[in-house]
RNA sequence: GGGGGGUUGGCCGAGUGGUUGAAGGCAACGGUCUUGAAAACCGUAGUAGGGCAACCUACCGGGGGUUCGAAUCCCUCACCCCUCGCCA
């Protein structure tokens, strides 16, 4: 959400944004509401005002008075009931047109119409070279007997995965792996649950719009969010923070779900796109200061490289153009890691940086050194989000009998061991 | 799941249906005093919207209602606390 004074103000400015983003709204609606419910608002604050005037004459009222003043307040409150529901139903228009206003795109931002126009800012890592023809993630995960594709299907249909084995133990040494390495970088770890209420998805700025992304719980008002920046990003909704509480940094574990509505057919094999899974995700709520929240855009955006490189994982990052960057996005680079059956990168991590967009929808304010209230900007990165980070490490890290090769960083969590599985296919002769 | 009690300004806390936007305290800010600080004293001070000023309006968990008039009465929802039961 934008303020509705720069909004009015710099009508241009988010016109131009609505365009590049290619978000759908009506900004001449939104500004011709605005100026009615300006309007009416005045001719119902005018009323308010004589109905108060006159409810204060009323006890001082002579006995014969009286009934003329209760006979004027009571008609002016028969208008004024007249008038209320417009206004309030003005100001929900209002409001949910005020919550498609997308926010203003950083300058260095390309302007683009989708993903096919995103920026490819650097490689990082050696690509592996293989001599062997490399299996994908789950011709392994099937030969070491780490997934059950078929059985985990009857169970839970398409899109669900099951590890099994040292799979499992990877899975969990991944995600551990990324929670002590950004506790070591000064996030605050946090677990916190997927299931939220509504309103914390319009905070976050995934609604209105992604509602069909989401799953609900039946009889409950309760949802289920895709990632943990949904319910840290209501973690201090309506607080009113002191200047020193910030910047907060987490770094969030949590369950993720995702319905993938829209997706159909696209990724259904194998572990990269699932309706459940777990992730770390960082979030940051920074002073309302562009420079120190870019600052940790650089921060979480490198904690992430490291993650990979810990990894041993090679990377590229990419700055997402403005028609792939969402609503409420100022700067966006996505990361993404190499997988060798494909041949090619795919989207690991996403980092964003929504200044004050989302903080505006949650009331996250905090008190600056002047004693004014101010909305704090908000950014978030993926830290790792598994079972698709398995899928890199898994095909990167695979030898030519067909174990994994254990980077050096996950050891600790494995026990010390540097290989994992058993020898499955024939290596070639030298 | 049953029963009971709560939700007031940054925090604590009072509040009889009628100058209560809300006593009091703490914290904060400005000032006096002091070499400096503390203490003491005086003063300022909620959020949002509209008038580009005096000022007006709304807001006492959310929503609805009663009333000429609601923080105060009624309904409803959410959350918190206590308690009984159940449960991992």
């Amino acid at each position: 959400m934008l303020d509705l004074k720069f909004i009015r103000e710099n009508p241009g400015a988010v016109q131009h944004a609505t365009e590049v983003k290619g978000v759908k709204l009506d900004l001449g609606e939104l500004l011709r509401l605005d100026r009615e419910l300006v309007a009416l608002k005045q001719r119902v604050e005018a009323m308010q005002t004589e109905r108060n005037a006159n409810a204060k004459l009323v006890p001082k009222a002579t006995p014969e008075d009286r009934p003329h003043l209760i006979q004027k307040g009571k008609d002016l409150a028969e208008e004024l009931r007249g008038l209320e529901p417009q206004l309030r139903a003005h100001e929900d228009q209002l409001r949910q047109l005020l919550l498609r206003v997308p926010n203003i795109p950083h300058p260095s931002v390309p302007v683009g119409k989708d993903d096919t126009e995103n920026v490819e800012l650097r490689r990082e890592g050696q690509l592996p070279q293989f001599s062997f023809p490399p299996l994908d993630h789950v011709e392994l995960l099937e030969r070491q007997g780490w997934a059950d594709p078929e059985r985990v299907a009857r169970v839970s249909g398409s899109r669900s995965y099951l590890l099994k084995g040292d799979a499992v133990l990877l899975e969990m040494a991944v995600l551990m792996f990324a929670m002590d390495f950004l506790r070591g970088r000064g996030l605050t770890p946090l677990s916190t649950t997927a299931l939220v209420r509504p309103e914390t998805f319009v905070g976050s700025g995934h609604f209105p719009g992604g509602e069909d992304q989401v799953y609900k719980i039946e009889g409950d008002e309760l949802m289920l969010a895709g990632t943990a920046e949904v319910p840290v990003n209501s973690l201090y909704a309506g607080e009113q923070l002191q200047g020193e509480q910030l910047p907060l940094a987490f770094a969030a574990i949590s369950a993720a779900f995702r319905s993938e509505a829209g997706s159909a057919g696209r990724d259904v094999r194998g572990l990269i796109r699932v309706h459940e899974f777990r992730k770390v995700e960082q979030y940051v709520m920074t002073h309302a200061d562009e420079a120190e929240a870019l600052r940790w855009f650089g921060v979480i955006l490198e904690n992430a490289e490291a993650l990979l490189r810990a990894l041993e994982l090679p990377y590229r990052v990419v700055q997402n153009c403005t028609g792939d960057m969402g609503a409420g996005k100022v700067l966006m680079y996505d990361i993404e890691t190499w997988v060798p059956s494909e041949n090619l990168y795919r989207e690991t991590h996403s980092c964003s940086y929504l200044g004050d967009w989302q903080a505006r929808r949650t009331g996250l304010r905090y008190r600056d050194e002047a004693g004014k209230l101010v909305y704090a900007h908000t950014l978030n990165n993926t830290g790792i989000a598994a079972p698709r980070i398995l899928v890199p490490l898994l095909e990167n890290h695979q030898q030519a009998d067909g174990t994994i090769r254990v980077p050096q960083a996950l050891r600790p969590y494995l026990g010390g061991r540097d290989v994992l599985g058993v020898p499955v296919r024939e290596t070639a002769e030298a």
